[in-house]
DNA sequence: TCAAAGTCAATATA
DNA sequence: TATATTGACTTTGA
């Protein structure tokens, strides 16, 4: 069952409902978080820059523009995004506590909440390609101004770049993590950012997946026969492979990341060590807090997160607990601006 | 019914 | 101020 559900689940990060999250919030309280997240889509090109304003909720963003309406899942991602839509795989879903990661879509399209400002925009978002959702909403947000909460950033950036490295204990796929990460790492994205025009946000933005491809190959196990690895770290290896797949689809993604064993392209296992570890240096490397993170990616309380990223059990030990480790890494596998995105809508 | 898992809110600590 | 810890609560499954 939970298998079955989780695939569905992750079938496409994208768009794939969660029943199980209509309850808003587990314990029946009101979910605060989620209590009130606009739906908008408005992502900023700007990924790090546009943190700061993500974070702090601050931030214009246009709600009109059709593109909002694609955004990836992530972006739009929020705790109680989780109604709707899903009514494919309402019945399906097993782990009730957690509103589904992947309701982006969802979000969307509607969902009970309460809340005024549904989105306008209730495409839906159809495919799960990621790459070509965020290649359509570059334009608006790659001109968001910078200069936020993150100055520091810069400074983070040229040490970020290796640091993350350390992720990679042991984690063979580190080796490409590593070297991805710092291509669209701080020290890029400054540079990137600020030149951010639409055309060249493209490039960027597949770097990014591209980036996120390799992560994400690294944090999940090969295929079925790697799947063993859940804390352990995966060999070394292939990971490589896709270099050329810079554009991979989601499709792909999915494949070659989560698709192990089930077919369904649902990531079957999840380093939770390692997503905690990388999840913890995003943090930090973005200056992030953990209560925000927490409250806005994940749906859960700042205690919870914390206690999760320091004392992460094993996936294979895990339950409904899975729910927030995929969400962490589908966050992860996210381009850095739909993270921010993801924020900052969440936030909203 | 009970134990385990998961989470939260409050509180402590750095 | 951000993060870590803790006690209590809810849910789930045996």
């Amino acid at each position: 069952m939970e298998l079955a559900m989780e695939n569905i689940g992750n079938l496409h990060g994208v768009s794939h409902s969660q029943a199980g999250d209509l309850m808003s919030s587990p314990h029946g309280r009101p979910s605060t978080a989620s209590s009130h997240r606009n739906l908008v889509s408005h992502g900023r090109p700007s990924m790090v820059s546009s943190m700061a304003s993500i974070l702090e909720g601050a931030g214009e963003y246009r709600t009109d523009h059709a593109l909002s309406g694609h955004l990836h899942p992530a972006m739009t991602m929020s705790c109680e995004s989780g109604m709707s839509l899903s009514s494919t795989y309402t019945t399906l879903t097993p782990l009730q506590h957690l509103p589904p990661i992947s309701t982006v879509s969802e979000k969307f399209h509607h969902h009970p909440h309460p809340h005024p400002h549904h989105h306008p925009a209730h495409q839906r978002l159809t495919t799960g390609n990621v790459s070509g959702s965020f290649t359509l909403m570059r334009d608006d947000r790659s001109l968001a101004p910078m200069g936020n909460l993150y100055g520091h950033y810069p400074k983070d950036m040229s040490s970020m770049g290796p640091p993350l490295s350390p992720l990679s204990n042991g984690l063979g796929s580190l080796h490409n993590t590593q070297q991805t990460l710092s291509a669209y790492g701080p020290g890029a994205h400054l540079s990137n950012d600020k030149m951010l025009s639409p055309g060249g946000f493209e490039s960027h933005a597949a770097m990014l997946s591209r980036s996120e491809e390799h992560l994400a190959r690294s944090l999940v196990g090969h295929g079925p026969g790697m799947m063993s690895n859940l804390n352990g770290m995966h060999p070394h290896g292939h990971l490589h492979s896709q270099a050329n797949g810079s554009m991979l689809t989601e499709r792909e993604r999915q494949t070659v990341g989560g698709g192990q064993g089930s077919g369904s392209g649902q990531v079957e296992d999840i380093n939770t060590k390692e997503v905690a570890q990388r999840i913890t240096a995003e943090l930090k490397r973005y200056s992030i807090p953990q209560a925000i993170f927490a409250q806005r990616i994940l749906c859960r309380s700042q205690g919870t997160l914390s206690d999760l990223l320091r004392n992460p059990k094993p996936w294979s030990k895990l339950k409904s607990g899975r729910e927030t480790f995929r969400r962490m890494w589908k966050w992860l596998q996210e381009p850095e601006f739909q993270r921010m995105s993801a924020l900052r809508l969440a936030g909203e």
